[in-house]
DNA sequence: TTCCTTGCAAATCGTTTGCATAATG
DNA sequence: CATTATGCAAACGATTTGCAAGGAA
Protein backbone atom coordinates (compact mmCIF):
# COMPACT_ATOMS: atom_id res chain seq x y z
CA UNK A 1 0.00 0.00 0.00
CA UNK A 2 1.94 3.13 -1.02
CA UNK A 3 1.71 6.73 0.82
CA UNK A 4 -1.20 8.82 -0.32
CA UNK A 5 -0.65 12.63 -1.09
CA UNK A 6 -3.02 15.16 -1.52
CA UNK A 7 -4.88 15.54 -4.48
CA UNK A 8 -7.51 18.52 -4.82
CA UNK A 9 -9.83 16.10 -6.94
CA UNK A 10 -10.26 13.49 -4.64
CA UNK A 11 -11.00 16.31 -2.05
CA UNK A 12 -13.47 17.45 -4.43
CA UNK A 13 -14.77 14.11 -4.81
CA UNK A 14 -15.21 13.59 -1.29
CA UNK A 15 -16.66 17.03 -0.85
CA UNK A 16 -19.32 16.39 -3.64
CA UNK A 17 -20.28 13.36 -2.07
CA UNK A 18 -20.67 14.39 1.64
CA UNK A 19 -23.50 16.96 0.33
CA UNK A 20 -25.31 14.74 -1.12
CA UNK A 21 -27.95 11.80 0.27
CA UNK A 22 -28.59 10.11 -2.79
CA UNK A 23 -25.93 7.60 -3.43
CA UNK A 24 -24.71 9.12 -6.75
CA UNK A 25 -22.65 6.42 -9.41
CA UNK A 26 -19.33 7.54 -10.70
CA UNK A 27 -20.96 9.02 -13.80
CA UNK A 28 -22.80 11.67 -11.42
CA UNK A 29 -20.32 12.45 -9.44
CA UNK A 30 -18.37 12.66 -12.72
CA UNK A 31 -20.34 15.50 -13.96
CA UNK A 32 -21.00 17.10 -11.16
CA UNK A 33 -17.15 17.64 -10.30
CA UNK A 34 -16.25 18.57 -13.69
CA UNK A 35 -17.92 21.97 -12.67
CA UNK A 36 -15.16 22.62 -10.57
CA UNK A 37 -12.63 20.70 -12.44
CA UNK A 38 -13.61 20.99 -15.98
CA UNK A 39 -10.47 18.44 -17.25
CA UNK A 40 -11.33 15.83 -14.84
CA UNK A 41 -11.19 12.64 -15.99
CA UNK A 42 -13.51 9.57 -15.17
CA UNK A 43 -11.07 7.32 -14.90
CA UNK A 44 -9.69 9.35 -12.02
CA UNK A 45 -13.08 9.73 -10.46
CA UNK A 46 -13.30 6.15 -10.88
CA UNK A 47 -9.57 6.07 -9.03
CA UNK A 48 -10.05 8.26 -6.10
CA UNK A 49 -13.92 6.46 -5.50
CA UNK A 50 -12.17 3.18 -5.45
CA UNK A 51 -9.44 4.30 -3.59
CA UNK A 52 -11.18 6.31 -0.99
CA UNK A 53 -13.73 2.94 -0.59
CA UNK A 54 -10.86 1.27 -0.25
CA UNK A 55 -9.46 2.99 2.47
CA UNK A 56 -13.07 3.38 4.50
CA UNK A 57 -13.83 6.87 4.23
CA UNK A 58 -16.99 5.95 1.36
CA UNK A 59 -18.61 3.00 0.62
CA UNK A 60 -19.64 1.30 -2.26
CA UNK A 61 -23.00 -0.27 -2.59
CA UNK A 62 -24.11 -2.69 -5.04
CA UNK A 63 -27.38 -2.69 -5.52
CA UNK A 64 -28.06 -5.33 -7.89
CA UNK A 65 -28.73 -2.51 -11.16
CA UNK A 66 -25.46 -3.10 -12.37
CA UNK A 67 -24.33 -0.06 -11.85
CA UNK A 68 -21.77 0.73 -8.89
CA UNK A 69 -23.58 3.43 -6.15
CA UNK A 70 -21.06 5.80 -3.39
CA UNK A 71 -22.09 6.86 -0.50
CA UNK A 72 -20.25 8.94 2.11
CA UNK A 73 -22.05 7.58 5.24
CA UNK A 74 -19.81 4.53 5.92
CA UNK A 75 -21.54 3.92 9.04
CA UNK A 76 -23.65 0.83 8.92
CA UNK A 77 -27.65 1.02 7.27
CA UNK A 78 -29.42 -0.25 5.28
CA UNK A 79 -31.07 1.47 2.23
CA UNK A 80 -33.96 0.72 0.11
CA UNK A 81 -34.70 1.63 -3.57
CA UNK A 82 -37.87 3.17 -5.56
CA UNK A 83 -39.07 0.15 -8.00
CA UNK A 84 -40.73 3.67 -9.70
CA UNK A 85 -37.89 6.43 -10.08
CA UNK A 86 -34.94 4.45 -8.98
CA UNK A 87 -34.17 6.32 -5.89
CA UNK A 88 -32.14 5.10 -3.42
CA UNK A 89 -32.61 6.47 0.37
CA UNK A 90 -31.34 5.79 3.53
CA UNK A 91 -33.62 3.78 6.34
CA UNK A 92 -33.54 4.61 10.15
CA UNK A 93 -33.47 0.97 11.43
CA UNK A 94 -31.04 -0.38 13.84
CA UNK A 95 -29.06 -3.07 11.82
CA UNK A 96 -30.34 -6.72 12.33
CA UNK A 97 -27.62 -8.44 13.12
CA UNK A 98 -29.66 -11.40 14.79
CA UNK A 99 -30.86 -12.24 11.16
CA UNK A 100 -27.07 -13.54 10.62
CA UNK A 101 -27.94 -16.02 13.64
CA UNK A 102 -30.94 -17.05 11.96
CA UNK A 103 -29.39 -18.24 8.62
CA UNK A 104 -27.12 -19.99 10.56
CA UNK A 105 -29.40 -22.61 11.61
CA UNK A 106 -29.00 -25.99 9.91
CA UNK A 107 -25.91 -24.75 7.78
CA UNK A 108 -22.42 -25.82 7.95
CA UNK A 109 -20.19 -22.79 8.02
CA UNK A 110 -20.04 -19.55 9.54
CA UNK A 111 -21.89 -16.33 8.76
CA UNK A 112 -20.41 -13.38 9.35
CA UNK A 113 -22.67 -10.49 8.22
CA UNK A 114 -25.38 -9.91 5.35
CA UNK A 115 -26.14 -7.15 2.87
CA UNK A 116 -29.82 -6.03 2.24
CA UNK A 117 -31.62 -3.75 0.32
CA UNK A 118 -35.20 -3.03 0.68
CA UNK A 119 -37.38 -1.97 -2.62
CA UNK A 120 -40.83 -0.88 -3.11
CA UNK A 121 -42.50 2.81 -3.79
CA UNK A 122 -41.22 5.88 -2.19
CA UNK A 123 -43.18 8.51 -0.99
CA UNK A 124 -42.88 10.63 -3.60
CA UNK A 125 -44.20 8.23 -6.16
CA UNK A 126 -46.90 6.86 -3.47
CA UNK A 127 -48.27 10.42 -3.72
CA UNK A 128 -48.10 10.63 -7.75
CA UNK A 129 -50.74 7.82 -7.64
CA UNK A 130 -52.66 9.34 -5.32
CA UNK A 131 -53.12 12.42 -7.46
CA UNK B 1 -45.00 -10.53 -25.77
CA UNK B 2 -44.26 -12.47 -28.81
CA UNK B 3 -45.55 -16.26 -28.70
CA UNK B 4 -42.56 -18.59 -28.01
CA UNK B 5 -41.40 -21.22 -29.79
CA UNK B 6 -39.80 -24.29 -28.78
CA UNK B 7 -36.06 -24.50 -28.88
CA UNK B 8 -33.36 -27.50 -28.10
CA UNK B 9 -30.92 -25.14 -26.81
CA UNK B 10 -33.40 -22.95 -24.21
CA UNK B 11 -34.31 -26.77 -23.34
CA UNK B 12 -30.69 -27.69 -22.81
CA UNK B 13 -29.91 -24.66 -21.14
CA UNK B 14 -33.14 -25.09 -18.67
CA UNK B 15 -32.47 -28.74 -17.89
CA UNK B 16 -28.45 -28.41 -16.87
CA UNK B 17 -29.66 -25.24 -14.45
CA UNK B 18 -31.85 -27.63 -13.02
CA UNK B 19 -29.26 -30.76 -12.49
CA UNK B 20 -26.98 -27.95 -10.43
CA UNK B 21 -27.45 -26.34 -7.30
CA UNK B 22 -24.25 -23.62 -7.27
CA UNK B 23 -25.98 -21.21 -8.93
CA UNK B 24 -23.82 -20.63 -12.10
CA UNK B 25 -22.74 -17.65 -14.38
CA UNK B 26 -23.56 -17.62 -17.53
CA UNK B 27 -20.50 -18.59 -18.93
CA UNK B 28 -20.41 -21.69 -17.12
CA UNK B 29 -23.75 -22.96 -18.57
CA UNK B 30 -22.36 -22.34 -21.84
CA UNK B 31 -19.27 -23.82 -21.44
CA UNK B 32 -21.61 -27.34 -20.32
CA UNK B 33 -24.12 -26.77 -22.71
CA UNK B 34 -21.68 -26.74 -25.49
CA UNK B 35 -20.81 -30.19 -24.51
CA UNK B 36 -24.11 -31.43 -26.14
CA UNK B 37 -24.58 -28.32 -28.24
CA UNK B 38 -20.94 -27.59 -29.94
CA UNK B 39 -21.87 -24.49 -31.88
CA UNK B 40 -24.24 -22.83 -29.33
CA UNK B 41 -23.05 -19.08 -29.21
CA UNK B 42 -23.04 -17.38 -25.93
CA UNK B 43 -25.68 -14.78 -27.20
CA UNK B 44 -27.94 -17.35 -27.42
CA UNK B 45 -27.07 -18.68 -23.52
CA UNK B 46 -27.30 -15.24 -22.60
CA UNK B 47 -30.92 -14.77 -24.77
CA UNK B 48 -32.24 -17.95 -23.26
CA UNK B 49 -31.12 -17.55 -19.97
CA UNK B 50 -32.83 -13.77 -20.25
CA UNK B 51 -35.92 -15.07 -21.38
CA UNK B 52 -36.43 -17.88 -19.30
CA UNK B 53 -35.72 -15.37 -16.28
CA UNK B 54 -38.37 -12.99 -17.59
CA UNK B 55 -41.42 -15.35 -18.03
CA UNK B 56 -40.25 -17.21 -14.44
CA UNK B 57 -38.78 -20.20 -15.44
CA UNK B 58 -35.56 -19.46 -13.59
CA UNK B 59 -33.79 -16.36 -11.34
CA UNK B 60 -31.33 -14.21 -11.82
CA UNK B 61 -28.89 -13.44 -9.20
CA UNK B 62 -27.29 -10.23 -8.49
CA UNK B 63 -24.67 -10.76 -5.94
CA UNK B 64 -22.74 -7.96 -6.29
CA UNK B 65 -19.35 -9.45 -7.77
CA UNK B 66 -20.70 -8.44 -10.76
CA UNK B 67 -21.33 -11.32 -12.47
CA UNK B 68 -25.31 -12.59 -12.61
CA UNK B 69 -26.28 -16.09 -11.24
CA UNK B 70 -28.45 -18.29 -12.10
CA UNK B 71 -30.97 -20.10 -10.75
CA UNK B 72 -33.77 -22.99 -11.46
CA UNK B 73 -35.12 -22.78 -8.12
CA UNK B 74 -37.27 -19.71 -8.44
CA UNK B 75 -39.22 -20.61 -4.78
CA UNK B 76 -37.95 -17.43 -2.69
CA UNK B 77 -34.74 -18.63 -0.12
CA UNK B 78 -31.96 -16.61 1.01
CA UNK B 79 -27.99 -17.42 -0.17
CA UNK B 80 -24.99 -17.45 1.43
CA UNK B 81 -21.21 -16.57 -0.66
CA UNK B 82 -18.25 -17.88 0.93
CA UNK B 83 -15.80 -14.76 0.77
CA UNK B 84 -12.95 -18.06 1.02
CA UNK B 85 -13.81 -19.62 -2.03
CA UNK B 86 -16.73 -17.49 -3.70
CA UNK B 87 -19.64 -20.63 -3.98
CA UNK B 88 -22.92 -20.12 -3.69
CA UNK B 89 -25.18 -22.14 -1.45
CA UNK B 90 -28.72 -22.13 -0.53
CA UNK B 91 -30.19 -21.17 3.01
CA UNK B 92 -32.91 -23.01 4.99
CA UNK B 93 -34.53 -20.79 6.69
CA UNK B 94 -38.23 -19.21 6.15
CA UNK B 95 -37.98 -16.08 4.73
CA UNK B 96 -38.03 -12.92 7.19
CA UNK B 97 -40.88 -10.76 5.82
CA UNK B 98 -41.13 -9.25 9.20
CA UNK B 99 -38.13 -7.74 8.35
CA UNK B 100 -39.70 -4.97 5.87
CA UNK B 101 -42.16 -4.08 8.94
CA UNK B 102 -39.16 -3.43 10.38
CA UNK B 103 -37.73 -0.92 7.81
CA UNK B 104 -40.91 0.12 7.05
CA UNK B 105 -40.72 2.11 10.47
CA UNK B 106 -40.15 5.79 10.33
CA UNK B 107 -40.42 5.34 6.53
CA UNK B 108 -42.47 7.20 4.11
CA UNK B 109 -43.39 5.08 1.41
CA UNK B 110 -44.46 1.35 0.98
CA UNK B 111 -41.53 -1.37 1.50
CA UNK B 112 -42.57 -4.69 -0.66
CA UNK B 113 -39.86 -7.05 -0.39
CA UNK B 114 -36.05 -7.05 0.29
CA UNK B 115 -33.13 -9.07 -1.18
CA UNK B 116 -30.65 -10.46 1.01
CA UNK B 117 -27.69 -12.28 1.04
CA UNK B 118 -25.33 -13.86 3.71
CA UNK B 119 -21.35 -14.32 3.88
CA UNK B 120 -18.98 -15.51 5.75
CA UNK B 121 -16.59 -19.23 5.64
CA UNK B 122 -18.12 -22.05 4.02
CA UNK B 123 -18.04 -25.43 5.35
CA UNK B 124 -15.21 -26.57 3.21
CA UNK B 125 -13.34 -23.93 3.68
CA UNK B 126 -13.78 -24.07 7.72
CA UNK B 127 -12.80 -27.35 7.62
CA UNK B 128 -9.45 -26.25 5.44
CA UNK B 129 -8.29 -23.82 8.25
CA UNK B 130 -8.40 -26.55 10.77
CA UNK B 131 -6.51 -29.04 8.78
C1' DT C 1 -45.01 -19.62 -45.10
C1' DT C 2 -44.87 -17.00 -41.01
C1' DC C 3 -42.28 -15.65 -37.33
C1' DC C 4 -39.32 -17.19 -33.59
C1' DT C 5 -34.55 -18.68 -32.76
C1' DT C 6 -29.87 -19.26 -33.88
C1' DG C 7 -24.81 -18.26 -34.68
C1' DC C 8 -21.77 -14.87 -35.49
C1' DA C 9 -19.79 -10.55 -34.89
C1' DA C 10 -20.03 -6.02 -33.69
C1' DA C 11 -21.72 -2.86 -30.26
C1' DT C 12 -22.64 -1.25 -25.62
C1' DC C 13 -22.05 -0.27 -20.80
C1' DG C 14 -19.59 0.29 -16.62
C1' DT C 15 -15.10 0.09 -15.06
C1' DT C 16 -10.04 -0.48 -15.13
C1' DT C 17 -5.41 0.36 -16.79
C1' DG C 18 -0.93 1.88 -19.37
C1' DC C 19 1.54 5.74 -20.24
C1' DA C 20 3.61 10.27 -20.42
C1' DT C 21 3.08 14.52 -17.83
C1' DA C 22 1.81 17.34 -13.75
C1' DA C 23 1.48 17.95 -8.84
C1' DT C 24 2.73 16.76 -4.03
C1' DG C 25 5.95 15.99 -0.11
C1' DC D 1 14.07 14.60 -6.27
C1' DA D 2 11.23 10.69 -5.39
C1' DT D 3 6.81 9.27 -5.83
C1' DT D 4 1.90 9.67 -6.29
C1' DA D 5 -1.88 11.61 -9.09
C1' DT D 6 -3.72 13.16 -13.44
C1' DG D 7 -5.74 13.20 -18.25
C1' DC D 8 -6.24 10.73 -22.12
C1' DA D 9 -7.21 6.82 -24.64
C1' DA D 10 -7.12 2.16 -25.14
C1' DA D 11 -8.39 -2.22 -22.94
C1' DC D 12 -11.51 -4.90 -20.37
C1' DG D 13 -15.29 -8.21 -18.91
C1' DA D 14 -20.05 -9.00 -18.86
C1' DT D 15 -23.97 -8.52 -21.45
C1' DT D 16 -26.82 -7.01 -25.42
C1' DT D 17 -28.01 -6.52 -30.17
C1' DG D 18 -28.30 -6.38 -35.61
C1' DC D 19 -28.47 -9.36 -39.16
C1' DA D 20 -28.84 -13.16 -42.42
C1' DA D 21 -29.80 -17.98 -42.24
C1' DG D 22 -32.11 -22.04 -39.96
C1' DG D 23 -36.00 -24.31 -37.51
C1' DA D 24 -40.67 -24.61 -35.40
C1' DA D 25 -45.77 -24.05 -35.82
Amino acid sequence: MPAMKYSRQREAIKEFLMTRKDHPTADVVYSNVRDVFPNISLGTVYRNLTLLADIGEISRLRLGDGVDHFDADTTPHYHFICTKCGRVSDLDIDVLTQINDIAGMNFNGQITGHVTYFYGVCGDCCDEQHS
